[in-house]
RNA sequence: GCUGCCAUAGCUCAGCGGAUUAGAGUGGAUGUCUUCGAAACAUCAGGUCGUGGGUUCGAAUCCCACUGGCAGCACCA
């Protein structure tokens, strides 16, 4: 990475001036100093703050000008050190180093040679994370605000595959437990209903109606009644389950119930591109025993204690805010026993990290589930919890809590059916996960028309346009581009030049956006990028005729820019799940 | 009460302790197609970075308090 080349060569610099007593430094070695892009091109390519945390100005201006020089009189000599054209101090004493246009040029080669791999860097090679996210449990379709926790989890899940992780995307199904139960009584009454029989609405303890149903004032919110359609188809009409004793039917139904759920969960999140390598059911902890070999093995580490005729277990021991229940006082197993089997299962797997992207009505897990993994002896630093805040609802400008029972519930797939995946992605994308979204319904379908998304993928369908042109034409654009010297370019009008490196600057930034959504666990640092990428091109498309080209030499020249164009920008809508189109419908007007 | 998050242009949002002009998209105004796709490009207008302190040579950025908003604090899942 052309970050790490400066960061190594401004090190040695101060290495070498040290050691000839020209440099002071610290006992304990050189400070952590930051190699960061300046805000303003006129201050160059890089800047280091490294002079101003040796010493306070004006003495740090001194510094920087003693490494500024050296820099300008070794980078010439060190061939690995070509990149840097020229070397600069400035304000308080700010190092800036400019690149060399001839070698950023000539990196367009490379970047067209690595196709779908560009950008990819070896942080993280060697280490394996879990990376579990939506886990929305099979009890209704997915809604909105599920929906950002899968866009957020399955772009971070690329960009760390990028950054050299392997990853593992994963999505627990709750499809245990009372919920399931609950499910199998509200597909009974539908069952029941179905059948002509006289039932009323399940009901709790407290006489309240309790279940999952379909919204009565929406004609169109059939999901349950549909469920029920197709238990019906299966089970001669019920007749298979409704015979089945009370206290089985429940359970019976409800599993079958909730299979449905899934496949109907996993059907959207495959038309959404949100994609998983495992889908795990809690349910399978209970049949392999691992909820049982849990809750022994914490038993006989002595974190377990009876209180008010309640298991509890110690994760406040643990830096939890206080202990939670494992066992009820019937005998059941909580939520939070499950948990503690599927955590011990992953990490028995063997990961270096669990990643989980949960909603922010999850933060209170965080203590809970270092808690956990200490309890089964591993170290707290495993566990990552990436918090997105919630989706809420705009409607008629106001926001208000998403409700079923308010019918302003949207679920994803009918969102999907107004705007498409392409558009969704973007759009929840281009948020870092810590603001919170407000869904407005309105402005989403005008930004599907007029989608920043869309200018990224026109970008990608503009050159793939020159190139068919070019092949038309009788031209070869890759050929040509790789056996190009971009350094002809440099003889051109000032204002195309000036596109031209803006362009190859903002394809070479790949890697280190990479490396910072992967560090930051921040993907949407990718969606700005897209759009700069895009301007970039769009730009230089503008200014710089490629076909046209006033030489053959121009010509391959400027193939190879655009040909690096579209690598990056195909990369990009790839890691952020979309589409990279070579050819878009062009708008009505 | 305790914990987490948010407040930046009319709107939706970026902004990784820095550089006498705080960015993008969108919306507004005005130009640019007989030319490789105008879903583009160019110019202009638009901001007390919620308020008040503090740390620092330097704060939208770090710390504290306050105001307003969201979420959580179950023998629910």
């Amino acid at each position: 990475m052309i970050r790490d080349t400066i960061r190594r060569m401004i090190t040695a610099a101060a290495a070498t001036l040290h050691e000839r007593g020209e440099l002071e430094l610290p006992a304990d070695g050189l400070p952590t100093f930051d190699v960061e892009r300046p805000q303003q091109a006129q201050h160059g390519d890089y800047a280091t703050n490294l002079a101003m945390k040796l010493a306070r100005p004006p003495k740090s201006r001194e510094i920087a000008t003693k490494i500024a020089d050296y820099l300008n009189e070794t980078a010439p000599l060190v061939p690995a050190y070509e990149l840097v054209e020229h070397v600069e101090t400035a304000g308080p004493g700010f190092i800036n180093i400019r690149l060399s246009p001839k070698w950023l040029l000539r990196q367009a080669g490379a970047v067209i040679e690595a196709g779908p791999t560009v950008g990819n860097i070896e942080l993280g090679v060697g280490k394996s994370i879990d990376l579990e996210f939506v886990s929305a449990n099979p009890t209704g379709p997915v809604h909105i605000g599920n929906g950002r926790g899968g866009f957020i989890g399955d772009t971070l899940g690329n960009l760390l595959r990028a950054a050299g992780y392997t990853v593992t995307k994963e999505y627990y199904f709750n499809d245990a437990g009372a919920q399931i139960q609950k499910l199998g009584r509200s597909i009974e009454y539908y069952l029941r209903l179905q059948l002509g029989q006289d039932v009323a609405k399940p009901k709790d303890e407290k006489g309240e109606i309790e279940g999952y149903f379909d919204d009565e004032t929406d004609p169109e919110d059939t999901f349950y009644r549909g469920i029920t359609r197709t238990i019906m188809a299966e089970t001669h009409d019920g007749a298979d389950v409704l015979a089945l004793p009370a206290d089985e039917r429940a359970a019976v139904i409800g599993k079958r119930a909730a299979g449905h759920v899934m496949r109907g969960i996993q059907a959207t999140m495959a038309r959404l591109n949100i994609q998983f390598d495992v889908f795990f059911n809690e349910a399978s902890l209970v049949t392999t025993g691992e909820l049982q070999a849990g809750i022994q093995t914490l038993r006989a580490a002595g974190y377990l204690y009876e209180r008010e005729g309640a298991t509890w277990m110690e994760t406040s021991r643990f830096g939890d805010d206080k202990d939670r229940v494992l066992l009820k006082s019937d005998g059941e197993t909580t939520y939070a026993a499950s948990d503690v089997a599927y955590i011990r299962n992953k990490l028995d797997r063997g990961f270096d990290q669990l990643i989980y992207v949960l909603g922010a009505d999850h933060h209170g897990y965080v203590g809970r589930l270092t808690a956990m993994a200490q309890m089964f002896g591993y170290a707290p630093d495993k566990i990552h919890v990436l918090i997105y805040q919630h989706v809420s609802l705009k409607v008629d400008g106001k926001s208000q809590r998403m409700s079923k029972r308010k019918g302003n519930t949207i679920t994803l797939d009918e969102l999907a059916d107004l705007v498409g995946a392409d558009v969704m992605r973007f759009f929840y994308l281009s948020r870092s996960a810590d603001t919170h979204l407000d869904f407005d319904l309105a402005l989403a379908m005008k930004e599907g028309e007029e989608n920043p998304g869309l200018t990224v993928q026109y970008g990608h369908a503009r050159i793939a346009g020159v190139v068919r042109k070019s092949v038309e034409g009788g031209f070869h654009p890759e050929a040509e581009a790789l056996a190009a010297d971009l350094a002809v370019l440099l003889a051109d009008a000032p204002e195309q030049l000036t596109a031209e490196l803006a362009l190859i600057r903002e394809v070479l930034r790949l890697e280190e956006i990479i490396e910072r959504g992967a560090l930051t666990l921040e993907p949407h640092h990718l969606t700005k990028y897209g759009m700069d990428v895009a301007a970039a091109f769009h730009i230089f498309y503008d200014r710089c005729p490629i076909l046209r080209a006033e030489s053959d030499a121009v010509r391959g020249a400027r193939f190879a820019l655009t040909l690096a164009a579209r690598t990056v920008l195909a990369r990009v809508l790839t890691l952020l799940g979309m589409d990279a189109p070579d050819r878009m419908d062009r708008p009505t007007e």
